[in-house]
DNA sequence: TAGTGGTCTAGACCACCGA
DNA sequence: CGGTGGTCTAGACCACTAG
């Protein structure tokens, strides 16, 4: 059917990666190793291997070997919340958890999460603050089933939730879809950053997958706009 | 000092094309040429090409050449202004000039233009609308050297003013840079597209380059927050 | 030292395009 | 048809990493 050798290999490794054999953080066969296994010269692994690193499904380590890539949470939208134009570089926004519990999921939720109806889940309430200074609201559901006990208020949530759900129930992240819009503060969320209602938030909707395209979690960060500002280059 | 071959090869074309001796949609030499020219082997000419294909500064069409990409505006955040959630796809978005006059340039507008203050600018305001419906105000200024002529209220201002100004002058965008943000409708703002003061809008700032980093144009685009959403995939 | 990826070369053959 | 890029191979040599 003509399809060339070189993309052959490269959704072999695609496939390790999407069936959960091969894991973010995981070292792949080497390239000798793959042109054996799938006789094929060196040179056509090599350059199979070098699209999947443009694409940024995979890094290469020289002497080590190379590896399947982490999910890059530096280049969420979230990121762009920071200290207004003061130049200092971006300081980090700590998290503090400000309520949670299981309960049944409104459809639209459910919907989102691609579940039935009515299906148990975990719910997360943050705030993310600057120094003392709470600069947005993290709204966040998760298939109870995927998480469980994580409602427990024992448990301490860090700032960085999914590696803390990677260590804990072995779920990897694997890659996220965002969406980015701006309306006016409800009164919930204006009271929780202390600004007015009606003011302009920014409003990021986020849905996370594991392996297999399975979401594990929606979420949705509405934050202060004069605190947003997100840069592109265009060519 | 050690530089590899093909990022010699990569420095090279990249130098015709900042320096304007290639611009966007030139058909670059050939691999073969370049291999000789540089004194590489052609694998070497072909890697440096490749690279530079991915990072979207080349296109190659087999069996005819390798060419220079053309800015792609379609990447613009400008695009993610829409007909809402209505499922129908992308509908352009048309723009009339609402004014356009010379003028000495206020400090903040040269400072962004690089340019010194109290330089002579075009200033063109225009709106654009999804059928009869305001959607955005685009605020454009240009040093009046770069587009001598263009305040003339007979010459008509297009929907795709880069290519506009390509033509008359000779000019070429080459690339761009964005800022995202939003905030509460000013007055006139306001007015133009219909909403209420206070309201939110996205803001989208932008800085139009041509051949050797020179700025041709500063733009501020303020649009409806509630028909922008804007989507990207994290891995 | 053995194994990994990184660079560079040389050449064969194919697919597409335009004159 | 000749010239372009696209695929694939084979092999030499280098640079880095781990044991």
């Amino acid at each position: 059917m003509g399809k060339p050798l070189y993309r052959v290999v490269e959704d072999h490794i695609r496939n390790l990666i999407n069936t959960g054999k091969l894991v973010p953080g995981d070292l792949i066969p080497s390239e000798s190793q793959l042109a054996k296994a799938l006789d094929v010269s060196p040179g056509t692994v090599k350059k199979a291997i070098t699209n999947l690193v443009w694409e940024k499904l995979l890094f290469r380590h020289q002497g080590k070997g190379t590896y399947v890539s982490r999910v890059d949470f530096e280049k969420s939208l979230f990121q762009f919340f920071s200290y207004g134009d003061a130049e200092g570089r971006s300081i980090r926004i700590h998290k503090t958890t400000t309520d949670r519990r299981r309960q049944e999921g409104s459809a639209a939720i459910c919907k989102r999460l691609g579940v039935e109806p009515g299906t148990e889940l975990l719910y997360i309430e943050r705030v993310g603050l600057i120094g003392e200074q709470p600069i947005l609201v993290e709204y966040s559901w998760w298939p109870a089933s995927v998480v469980p006990g994580l409602e427990d208020e024992r448990v301490h949530i860090p700032d960085f939730l999914y590696a803390m759900v990677l260590n804990r129930y072995g779920v990897p992240v694997v890659r996220a879809q965002e969406t980015l819009t701006a309306e006016a503060a409800d009164e919930t969320t204006a009271r929780m950053i202390g600004i007015e209602p009606g003011t302009p938030v920014v409003v990021l909707k986020r849905v996370t997958y594991t392996t297999g395209d399975r979401i594990v979690e929606v979420r949705t960060t509405k934050g202060r706009a004069d605190r947003f500002s997100y840069k592109t280059e265009i060519r």
